[in-house]
DNA sequence: CTTATATGTTCTACATTCTAGTACATGGAA
DNA sequence: TTCCATGTACTAGAATGTAGAACATATAAG
């Protein structure tokens, strides 16, 4: 049994930089936004929800009801937080990447 | 239209540097053995195969049948090399990420 | 020749992730 | 009390990720 690691899918580790990146300001709309400026295309809040999700169940993030009444009107925030598994999971998915990408002239492709 | 870019999936990613890495070497199962061990896990042929499939179809990478007749038996090879659109996706996809973890100090989660 | 063995690729099927879209919830403003 | 803005939850289908077994082919052994 060689202990296989777990890595993160490509946009788990996205949503998870963000969620990381947003720090106290980590609620569902604002990291589709982040998500969207950064990745430079049109996320679906459903998208995000649906990988927040799957990242706390995998114990990656944790989540907990915010204040009801921010300044003018709208539903409680759902907040988020990375866990030490999430950083973990993060650094070793960038390890194993970067393990393959070090030394590699990157930049003009052999084509 | 804002020209939705194209990111590639984790293991996408993985095997499409594996290919770059490997230069003029890069055939299937070294490919195989290169991310293997770049990652630390059993990654089985068929996976290494289905992806590199999917990214030749997207343009992503080429291939050709090399010869027959290696040091001793077994089939011909086919080789894989990375073109432009390859690099260019390697890139983005890179870019996307950096933008995000980008100043994040990591390593010691707010947790 | 015929079989064994090593090297490599193909094919198939299923699990997980990705993604959009729509419905639902709730507080303040008109 | 209706409307609007802000946010979250749910559902379903497409795309990716992954394993495993079958198939192909060249050399070595006898």
């Amino acid at each position: 049994m060689t202990e296989q690691k777990d890595y993160l899918g490509h946009f788990e580790e996205i949503v998870l930089l963000a969620v990381l990146r947003l720090g106290e300001n980590a609620y569902g709309a604002k990291v589709r936004q982040t998500v969207a400026e950064a990745t430079e295309r049109d996320v679906s809040i459903g998208a995000v929800y649906a990988t927040l999700d799957r990242l706390e169940r995998k114990g990656y993030i944790k989540s907990w009801q915010g204040e009801a009444t921010p300044e003018r009107g709208g539903r409680a925030k759902r907040y988020f937080r990375v866990e030490g598994a999430g950083v973990r999971a993060l650094n070793d998915t960038a390890a194993a990447r970067n393990r393959l990408a070090d030394g590699v002239e990157f930049g003009l492709g052999t084509a």
